[in-house]
DNA sequence: AAAAAACTAATGGTTTTCCGGTATATCCTT
DNA sequence: AAGGATATACCGGAAAACCATTAGTTTTTT
């Protein structure tokens, strides 16, 4: 790893829980190659402060109280074009991991990592380079394998009003089409989630983070 | 607080996150009425290890990888009588609040809980009392105000197997009852979920987490 | 053992969904 | 301007769900 002029790499710590932080604080001082420099419970606090201040990587949870932490991270990347960011949080959830990495994440770990994977995260994502915990790698891959289908607008539309309750009929009062449209969409989406009715299509929906 | 023969109270935590309990032993480091003795991040560890250990307070997180906290803190609480367990997890739901407390936990605090309100949850079950967060107390109290539906074993059997798309016909020829009965069943669940079809029947139990 | 809850079943309709196709207009991107 | 994706619309028939109500049997709880 090459430390610029020998000075510790300086890390901002962003997440909305006191005992995570301080865990990590706790966990990092045991290298003198880090020092941990600022930390947020809050994301717009982070945004703010880093329109000027400045840190080599930022640890960012999801999970944040008051902006979404896919948010921030697209809005940092967008502003500070050479920050680096390593994505943090309990979910396993690969479509979550995506949208990190598609916002400009440099890394994802899970919280439940060793402070072996934690460091080597940091080192590898301060050096430019990205960095995967094993177990997310093993979740992008298996879920690369089953292909989620894309719903239009429409059908997302749709599929929330039938998940209210409302019939074919209803829903073709409220948006002004024939029933039989609603008809044809109902059936573009269960077949796009092959399901055969509508209790198994909401079911699936939600699985699938539609609704 | 009373505190015995001016010992620490002897805490032990469990929890999957290995910097939550960093976070945890560092925040509570500052208190030297304290004293984190043991830290577990498999459930079945600790629960062997209370076989003879002893401590006086345990930080219980619901999220373990080998089982679940409920769970344990069920059976902790059948065998060590006298144990105090303070639960802890990132979600703010009732119902899992209300289980963790029907199973012994004499307290509940959110992740996001300032040290002030550890520290403050800690004394309280230690002295026999019991602690909840601001936060929780306003979720169980806002919860308590819409009722939960209570549904039958039976009902949640059928319900499970309507989300998987199965018919009532298949349904009933699976349990060897009469079709005519499933359609009583859906009924009951659709007049306890205040529903009037089965993919708002879905949804809403998928909210009640009944799915 | 009594009471309450849960599970079972039925009658007889009405409404809604589901399935097999087919087809045109429109929007969006290249 | 062309091509693909999206939204719209139709027919006809079979299958399934929904509604209002009642009631006997079994299991569980008190």
């Amino acid at each position: 790893m090459i430390l610029k002029m020998n000075q510790p790499i300086e890390i901002i710590i962003i997440d909305d829980h006191p005992m995570v932080i301080e865990g990590l604080k706790s966990l990092l001082s045991a290298y003198d190659t880090l020092s941990v420099t600022y930390t947020f419970t809050k994301g717009k606090e982070a945004y703010r402060f880093l329109e000027d201040g400045v840190c080599d990587v930022v640890l960012l949870d999801i999970n944040l109280p008051d902006i979404n932490g896919i948010e921030l991270c697209e809005k940092l990347t967008a502003r500070n074009s050479h920050i680096r960011i390593l994505g943090m949080s309990t979910y396993n959830d690969a479509s979550i991991i995506r949208q990190m990495v598609h916002k400009g994440a440099r890394g994802y770990l899970l919280k439940n990592a060793s402070p072996d994977e934690l460091l080597q995260a940091i080192e590898q994502v301060y050096d430019g380079k990205t960095y995967f915990g094993a177990e997310v790698k093993s979740i992008l891959a298996e879920s690369s394998l089953k292909d989620i289908p894309h719903l239009t607008r429409r059908e997302k539309e749709i599929l929330r009003m039938i998940a209210s309750g409302e019939t074919t009929q209803q829903i073709a009062d409220k948006l002004y089409v024939s029933p039989l449209t609603i008809e044809t969409h109902r059936r573009n989406l269960m077949q796009k989630l092959n399901v055969n009715n509508a209790p198994a299509l909401i079911k699936m929906a939600i699985d699938h983070k539609f609704l």
